[in-house]
DNA sequence: ACAGAAGCTTA
DNA sequence: GTAAGCTTCTGTT
């Protein structure tokens, strides 16, 4: 090696992980070996090595090498014995990958470099120190912090999978500090993953400040005393040690004894044959081919190679859609090793021929296209609008989105329109973008833009289109603005609902940049990056019309991109009936819901709203009083010290802060003891609650054009499938209490119209009855007994009639907690009982139900099978930790994942009986429309004539949901009742 | 201006 | 013991 040279070091160990987490999983074909990561890692160093043939474009090296670690066990773990000691065994399916990407690195003729007793981290130290010695550059291709201590004028990383390079700037951008400073750095904040201790409360921001105050980490530690918050100081000079101790755990070692010398690491041109036959066997159809044409070699001539797999554990769900009958079997486990299968003989064809095979092409291919926002053009005049509808209807398909000036879509105004129909072939449509000094009569609107009557014209026929699919991301915003513009936009497909149904309950969200980031491997520009965010927020039609077009030409493009790396998901994992009979016919319903909205009455809001200000101003006075001075009740902080310190009362439980706890349940239990004083901050709490949260907020959520207020449901926000309501949250209006019930009051039907409630009665006790298959529950059912008295009456030997109302009320409570997962310390915390005598409740209650153990049971074994667990209508919801060996983790996982398929399935039942119960509406020739969903109830609102005629309707919809799909051992029951407002009517 | 904790509302 | 969203306070940015 030689001055000027290009070194290139590939953290591999690093890349296996941070790719299996990373990529969506993937399987070989022929017999279902886990390839993800050996196709990411395969695809990055192809990349990485068709650069070097580029030197304009890339970085060119001219050494290559790939470091492993050899084992979990090193000379750190001398030092420190804790060190990584907390590292989980690998997920099951990643084991056969290691020895893969191994096998991989030999295939591109690759140095594969490891060494007993060292990390990766510590030969890519020595390699970069050798190097810098003899003037060569050097890449590290990886984004562990714990190298980033590495970099320097010679030294640089790169983030394969964000397309990014890490140098000085970087360095300091990210962590606040230079490189040479990272190890104090780490030092200070340790590491929670790797064990490493670090000081305790020390973050990455305070150390940077720190260390820019004192320069490095023995300064700091030297003069600790001079450090001015009183709490820091302490921690830090306690925890010097720590700090000292960690410093040597995060230290590199650059004085590795390396077999292979520099010399070694040459970059070679790849051996055409043996790389095609390792990625032949690996099933990677594009990237062989790929790999063939730029070697030119004949695919066909190769052999697929001998790969010898560690493990090949498969672990397939059963994939079964909505209409199938309720099932829970274990899916079959293949724990003996399979040998690996050659591929056929003949040439693998380039497009997939089954739905898993195409899902991993499309993933290929995604990842494959670079997404350019440069490349979008804005369309200015109606001939080039016409192009592209012309365009589109021959792509037949078309991703779209609306750029607006608000969140809330009953508010919004349209400004502009994104369009796209393949990978970065998009266009933007400005509207309405206008410089800063418009008036009230539009002035202000920047030219060469098609009037938006026109233009809208112009794109209805397509939008309309039967023939055209349109795709979006979060559909219901733009049905609904669209539908406020006269266009009833379908078909469509919603890339957030697909991801929804497929991945509800793994980490990350169901958002655009969530989902670009996880498919894609690319972040996308956020919008805050051209309209600012707070007050300084300009709306979207202040934006200028070329940043905006890079912007919503994105937003357009990647929604293209990932309805095609999700779609054939579905299929593949037989979810296509939940996506196409629970989620997507629900967004138009909801869009209407939401378009209606509900009539609030101001005055009787007003009213309520100065009665409680009095009340809680009468108390206020009384606490004050009481206490001697003036505190903020309203501060849990100042009101413990008050309550327990000085009025001196009996302190419970503190919270996680070390604050005392001044809960409503705690603060009862001391009202119970007779003091008067929690008794009037539970008072005041609720009057104020009130107040600001409803009273006071809800007005504001009044629309000055319709009068009427207009939630926002969230489809896709739960992990159970139940919907979620927002701004207002119409999902918590108050009931319990008469207080609170007035509030409702408020809540009214229009003149000569009538507001219809009618909600399920126990639906979660229903299907848990059907579900675990409980005679004597099912049988209650049948006959409407009183579930909570039976239960009662099988546990205590004690008849119905003329049953204590304190037994029932325990039944009652182990009902509920079966739903919730029960547990002996949350049924002792519901009842106020000792945690032994709770456990006894549950003993015997599983004695006499001992269908319901077994329930807990297959549920708990099932979700640690599968990672995930199922509702009756073949929902999915995943518990990736469950297989936690954290005990409490693991606890709370199991608890909702029994919760989950009760919850989950009775949100599935609503969601059936609200796609067809406008069709039953129109059927029966009734006006009444549906306003609200509150998780077992829909609230509608009909003409007083129609009551009668409405609510055996409803009823017959709500009651028949599950059919045909599943026919459910156990009667559904809907309680209905008109009235005029929503208090009376529930 | 924002984020997290604490507390409270619902099913 | 499950699932959510909103307000206030508090401390940090």
């Amino acid at each position: 090696m030689k001055k000027g040279d290009h070194l290139f070091l590939v953290d591999g160990s690093g890349y296996i992980f941070r790719a299996y987490h990373a990529l969506p999983p993937l399987n070989r074909k022929s017999d279902g070996l886990p390839t993800s990561a050996v196709l990411g890692f395969c695809n990055m160093v192809w990349k990485l090595m068709q650069d070097a043939r580029n030197t304009s474009v890339g970085i060119a090296p001219t050494h290559f090498a790939v470091i492993f670690d050899y084992s979990s066990k090193t000379f750190r773990s001398d030092l420190y014995p804790e060190y990584k000691a907390n590292r989980s065994a690998p997920p099951e399916d990643l084991i056969p990958q290691f020895g893969l990407i191994r096998q991989a690195t030999v295939a591109f003729n690759l140095p594969c470099i490891e060494m007993e007793g060292f990390e990766a981290d510590d030969i890519i130290a020595t390699y970069c120190r050798l190097a810098r010695e003899v003037g060569a550059d050097t890449t590290i291709v990886s984004s562990d912090k714990d190298l980033m201590q590495l970099v320097g004028p010679a030294v640089r990383m790169y983030d394969p999978m964000k397309d990014r390079r890490i140098s000085i700037p970087e360095v300091i951008e990210k962590w606040g500090v230079p490189p040479e400073k990272m190890i104090d750095l780490q030092a200070l904040t340790g590491d929670s993953v790797d064990n490493v201790p670090g000081v305790p409360g020390i973050g990455p921001k305070t150390a940077a400040q720190l260390l820019e105050q004192f320069g490095d980490l023995d300064g700091l530690l030297a003069r600790a005393s001079e450090i001015k918050q009183e709490k820091r100081r302490e921690t830090i000079i306690a925890n010097a040690d720590k700090a000292r101790i960690s410093r040597e755990l995060v230290t590199l070692k650059n004085d590795v004894p390396l077999k292979e010398g520099l010399d070694d690491l040459v970059l070679h041109e790849p051996d055409g044959p043996k790389l095609i036959g390792f990625l032949k066997t690996m099933e990677f159809t594009t990237l062989t081919r790929r790999v063939a044409e730029a070697t030119a070699t004949e695919i066909g001539d190769v052999q697929a190679s001998a790969v010898t797999v560690e493990r090949a554990d498969t672990a397939h769900g059963p994939d079964v859609g909505a209409g199938a009958p309720p099932r829970q079997p274990a899916p079959q486990s293949n724990d003996a090793a399979k040998p690996a299968q050659a591929v056929r003989g003949e040439d693998v064809p380039p497009q997939g021929d089954t739905p898993s095979l195409l899902s991993a092409l499309r993933l290929e291919q995604a990842s494959a296209r670079k997404i350019d926002p440069s490349a979008y053009a804005p369309i200015r005049d109606a001939a080039a609008l016409k192009a592209w509808v012309a365009e589109a209807r021959d792509a037949g398909i078309l991703a779209f989105d609306a750029e607006t000036t608000s969140s809330d879509p009953m508010q919004a105004d349209l400004i502009g329109l994104s369009m796209a129909i393949a990978p970065g072939r998009a266009v933007y449509l400005p509207l309405a973008h206008r410089n800063g000094n418009g008036d009230l009569l539009g002035g202000g609107l920047l030219e060469n833009q098609i009037p938006v009557r026109e233009a809208l014209a112009l794109l209805k026929p397509l939008l309309e289109d039967r023939s055209v699919l349109k795709i979006v991301q979060d559909m219901k915003y733009d049905i609904v603005v669209m539908s406020r513009h006269g266009i009833e936009v379908a078909p469509f497909d919603d890339t957030m609902l697909i991801s929804y149904v497929l991945d509800a309950g793994t980490s990350g969200g169901h958002d655009l940049a969530s989902l670009s980031e996880k498919w894609l491997g690319h972040a996308p520009a956020a919008k805050k990056e051209l309209a600012g965010s707070g007050k300084n927020a300009i709306g979207f039609d202040q934006v200028d019309i070329e940043r905006a077009t890079a912007y919503a030409g994105e937003q357009a493009d990647l929604a293209l991109r990932l309805w095609q790396v999700l779609k054939p998901r579905l299929p593949a994992k037989g979810l296509v009936s939940v996506y196409e009979r629970l989620e997507r016919p629900l967004v138009p319903v909801l869009a209407r819901m939401e378009q209606r909205g509900i009539s609030v009455d101001r005055q009787i809001l007003s009213r309520l709203s100065g009665e409680l200000a009095q009340g809680a101003a009468r108390v206020e006075e009384e606490i004050y009083g009481i206490v001697g001075e003036r505190i903020n009740i309203g501060s849990p902080k100042q009101l413990g010290d008050i309550l327990f310190g000085k009025m001196g009362l009996p302190g419970g439980s503190k919270t996680k802060t070390g604050q005392w706890s001044t809960s409503a349940q705690l603060l009862e239990d001391l009202a119970a003891e007779g003091h008067e004083l929690p008794r009037k901050i539970v008072d005041w709490r609720q009057l104020t609650k009130l107040k600001s949260t409803y009273t006071d907020a809800l007005p504001g959520f009044i629309n000055p054009g319709t009068n009427r207020v207009h939630t926002s449901y969230a489809l896709a926000a739960t992990t159970t499938g139940r919907l979620s309501s927002s701004d207002p949250n119409l999902q918590n209006i108050p009931v319990r209490t008469a207080e609170g019930r007035k509030i409702r009051t408020a809540f009214i039907a229009d003149k000569g119209h009538k507001l219809v409630s009618a909600d399920y009665s126990q639906i979660e006790l229903r299907v848990l009855a059907h579900v675990a298959e409980i005679p004597q529950l099912k049988q209650a059912f049948a006959d409407g007994a009183d579930i909570h008295a039976i239960t009662a009456s099988e546990m205590f030997n004690v008849p119905v009639e003329g049953m204590p109302s304190e037994v029932r009320r325990r039944a009652k409570a182990i009902n509920f907690g079966i739903i919730y997962g029960i547990s002996a310390f949350g049924l002792a915390n519901q009842l106020s009982i000792p945690r032994e005598e709770a456990g006894a409740y549950i003993k015997r209650y599983f004695e006499r139900f001992p269908g319901i153990r077994d329930y807990i049971e297959e549920t708990k074994a099932y979700a640690r099978e599968n990672g995930f667990v199922e509702t009756i209508f073949g929902r999915r919801i995943h518990y990736p930790e469950i297989r936690s060996s954290n005990p409490s983790v693991r606890a709370f996982n199991e608890r909702a994942s029994i919760n989950a398929r009760l919850q989950g399935t009775a949100a599935d039942i609503i969601r059936r009986a609200m796609v067809h119960m406008e069709e039953a509406l129109e059927k029966a020739k009734l006006s009444a429309r549906m306003l609200l969903q509150v998780h077992d109830e829909l609230i509608f609102e009909t003409v007083e004539a129609e009551v009668e005629a409405t609510i055996p309707v409803v009823r017959k919809v709500m009651e028949n949901a599950p059919m045909p799909a599943v026919s459910m051992s156990v009667p559904l029951h809907v309680d209905a009742r008109a009235a005029d407002n929503w208090d009376e009517a529930h």
